[in-house]
DNA sequence: CTTACAATGTCAACAAGACTGACTTATTAT
DNA sequence: ATAATAAGTCAGTCTTGTTGACATTGTAAG
């Protein structure tokens, strides 16, 4: 309940809490957006968002291993197995087995993997590029900087590796 | 996988598919450290993230109906009604049958309710706050722009809405 | 070579939170 | 009187997350 920050002067006007609370329910009401789109996709396969994200990370880093992809999901092996069993019995995902350490399994999406991901990925880029396109590139820049600068520091790590792998 | 795009021009440099990827990534990350915080607070009552909603928008808008909350949350009635309950139940939330209509049901945060909404809010501000002020002003106009653009008309206009009521 | 550790997979049980569909109760509007 | 609206409820299903325990295979260290 903090407005005397606003006291100090101009610069810091945007700091209010009516404009943080804004900033949240923008967050809120965006992330829905982002995720309509793929998920009227996913629902013609019986997918969930978890296979969506599967599908993303694999085709971003093919040949990642099982535990990498736990590392940047978040979740347990349990719970990423369960999906990761349904496209690859779907043929969505192959699984080789490494070659250096062969305890390691490496991941690839399939040319139908790859059609699913594509359609996923269009979608959204799409709603994006409409998004980005309307703000003009220096809205772009800010958006980003607050999205990196909002990240748990791990987080940001694993999102900084992937931008110089990508 | 059209980058040629960015052959007219350094203006939509940032239009290119690694970028519209980056921005799609940066959203997925962003928005887990988002609700990290609330999260671990919500742990100690038992409490979700739906509860975490129903009460951030109560709060915002005291004396809301059920269906106004429905719509905005976008979630089937049952779905609802089963948080809600809990939250009657546990009396963070009271339950004032409408005086014009009396079909209505009006919801408003007890003190014990707005006691949960500040732990939740501060926890989440403060993250958006840091967020903020790293990015500056500028990054911060633009944050929104995006994220305006990026939802849907109909949660535009709710968001919009939401804006002029706080 | 044996022992410990690591990467993966799997079984079972559970919970939150979303959904659909059907039905009830008050209350209001036509 | 009848129909429509606001809300609540019961039952069942699904996805996606969790724990905990255990098996298999392969690598590394002693």
């Amino acid at each position: 309940m903090s407005n005397s920050i606003n006291i100090t002067g101009d610069s810091l006007l945007y700091l209010t809490d009516n404009q943080l609370r804004h900033g949240i329910e923008a967050m809120f009401f965006a992330y829905r957006g982002f995720t309509a789109d793929p998920d009227r996709i996913l629902e013609e396969y019986g997918y969930g968002r978890a296979h969506h994200r599967a599908v993303h990370f694999i085709n971003g880093s093919p040949g990642t291993t099982v535990n990498n992809l736990l590392s940047i999901l978040g979740v347990t092996k349990q719970s990423l197995n369960r999906v990761l069993r349904t496209l690859v019995d779907d043929a969505l995902v192959e699984v080789k087995v490494g070659t250096q350490d062969k305890r390691e399994r490496h991941l690839y999406l399939t040319n139908q993997g790859r059609e699913l991901q594509e359609r996923l990925s269009s979608a959204q880029s799409d709603r994006m590029r409409k998004a980005f396109k309307n703000a003009g590139p220096n809205a772009v820049s800010g958006f980003k900087t607050v999205l990196e600068a909002m990240m748990d520091p791990e987080l940001n790590r694993i999102y900084s590796k992937l931008r110089k792998e990508g």
